[in-house]
DNA sequence: TTGAAAGCGCTACCAA
DNA sequence: TTGGTAGCGCTTTCAA
């Protein structure tokens, strides 16, 4: 067995209480038994057992954290930025992985509830009124999904969006399309609201492509719609639905960026990879987990601080946009 | 507060004991009793409070996976065959990300090692003397590792070289190079050793280029030295030093596979997704997760079965190989 | 400034 | 088959 708290009252010569107050509150301690305390303790190589600590204070020291699908190039970055900020804070991390299942979700979420002071939850399918419910649960931040009243972590979606067509008006590209993601996602209904506003102030066509999942097979499936449509340029979803893309035209013999502009969001890992490298809207990935970290522990020591942080975004200009034709 | 087992015991006019039993040991309990208990129990919405349990029990229902970089798409799928497998058996996952860094490495095993039955650690970095320490702490199995006496989990890299470079003889390739991973990397050595074996079994002349990060960069940085070393093939420590290859070659204007062929290691997703697409000796990924997962349970559960597991490789030929010209 | 003791929620033992 | 109760390791009163 570990070495416990009695261990260390007993070599100290001193009470349980003791020994507990001279490493949580020391200032209450006589410098002498305070400093004879501690020496033991760390000789002893004494750590207060945490389950035990949470099971009175009703603080586990645990943070769980929820992502759709870890193999998403986007979310391991967010991830390792909850990550390293928790670590800081000398939190533990919780962490689970829905597949992109709604429904797994909120089981999940409420399993995971117990267990922690506070959850993060990144980018979360479920529906905006059950999440609501969780909310009052238990202490909560978004990131990357607004919700009113609960804090959150996003980006400047419009600011991209105008970042990314001034480039392909630049361009010359007036009849750009959109390969939408998912009806049921927040990113992609934002994108959406975003891209219309900003292509109507710039007079530019915009052709809507259906819905595909925002995975790589999802933008090779839409891809020769997208050559059907007759644009010189098109926006992704995110930058797997880009991938996917490049992948099939460069299969059909389809020059980008000469016949056709590519561009994707996020700037996962992979989209300075590939030739020609993917230019694309910059998100934050490890900062909005930090962020979100940030926020939570706000909210968990009553500092209430913003509820809502929106993070900037960078066009990254790569070789898959060109002039237009 | 949640509610704990006294109000269910209450509730269902039985002592806290039986309520015990009547969830974990239900066997013991008399029919009526044991329903009306339970029916209670769900109604209220009860469930024991495992920091609790496991202050009385010694096992906390958690396991700790520690992987040294996330960003890193080998690791990802991993993960996630962990965390399907720990879920499955009711565990949750606390997750640890090293940054690559052997010396946090330790400090942070340790750290998850008192909140945890066991340790699931992914290709870890430090050094074989401390993994054996810890070993002896806390029960542990390895995933892309293996030191004698610790449970692991690696897969048949003797057999996946085999594979690889039977293809690239049958392809007519005599001179072949190896870009190598970091020397104090286990899976880097193992594939050298494979790598000569099965090369002097061929009789390919083998020509090894030193230890590059196991990065696209490496990959970038090292390309300009295969192509002077005139070899028709180049294999490399894995796919994303592969893809740094790839995309070195493509901006020199050196066709692949026409001028020449390249070979990765692991089967990341990318792999498939760039053109042409990565030939890879795939290795199992979320499988190994989950055999990790499964192995640590039979160590905590003292059902000793097969300490150590190799699993099988597999080559995916895709279109970065081809006729040494 | 310190110690004694209650009790967090639960399981395991012993007795009935 | 059930209940009473000790006690896991810790923090937090309350008293001294």
């Amino acid at each position: 067995m570990a070495v416990t708290i009695r261990d260390v009252a007993r070599m100290a010569g001193v009470s349980v209480a003791t020994v507990t107050r001279a490493l949580s509150t020391p200032e209450v301690v006589r410098p002498t038994t305070r400093e004879r305390v501690r020496e033991v303790a760390s000789s002893l190589g004494y750590h207060p057992n945490r389950a035990a600590r949470g099971l009175i204070t009703g603080r586990t020291g645990n943070i769980g954290l929820l992502v759709p699908d870890l193999a998403n190039p986007f979310f391991p970055s967010i991830v390792k930025g909850v990550q390293a900020r928790a670590l800081e804070a000398d939190h533990a991390v919780f962490l689970a992985d829905t597949d992109e299942d709604p429904d797994a979700e909120a089981g999940l979420v409420r399993k995971l509830a117990k267990q922690v002071d506070g959850l993060v939850l990144c980018s979360p399918r479920m529906a905006e009124q059950e999440l609501r419910a969780v909310a009052r649960e238990v202490p909560m931040v978004l990131v990357y999904r607004r919700i009113a009243g609960v804090p959150s972590v996003t980006a400047e979606f419009l600011d991209g969006m105008r970042q990314a067509l001034s480039h392909l008006v630049a361009l010359g590209h007036r009849r750009i399309a959109y390969v939408a993601g998912p009806r049921s996602s927040w990113a992609n209904r934002e994108r959406v609201r975003s891209l219309r506003t900003v292509a109507k102030q710039a007079g530019v066509e915009l052709v809507e492509l259906g819905s595909v999942t925002p995975q790589f097979q999802g933008g090779v499936s839409v891809a020769d719609r997208v050559l059907a449509a007759a644009v010189t340029a098109v926006i992704a979803y995110n930058d797997l639905v880009a991938l996917g893309l490049l992948h099939r035209f460069a299969a059909r013999g389809v020059a980008v960026p000469d016949d056709i502009s590519v561009l994707g969001f996020d700037d996962i890992p992979l989209a300075a990879m590939v030739h020609p490298a993917l230019t694309t809207v910059a998100l934050p990935q490890g900062q909005a987990g930090q962020a979100g970290v940030d926020l939570l522990l706000d909210l968990l020591n009553k500092r209430d601080r913003a509820v809502r942080r929106e993070l900037p975004t960078q066009l990254m200009v790569r070789g898959s946009t060109g002039s237009a034709r």
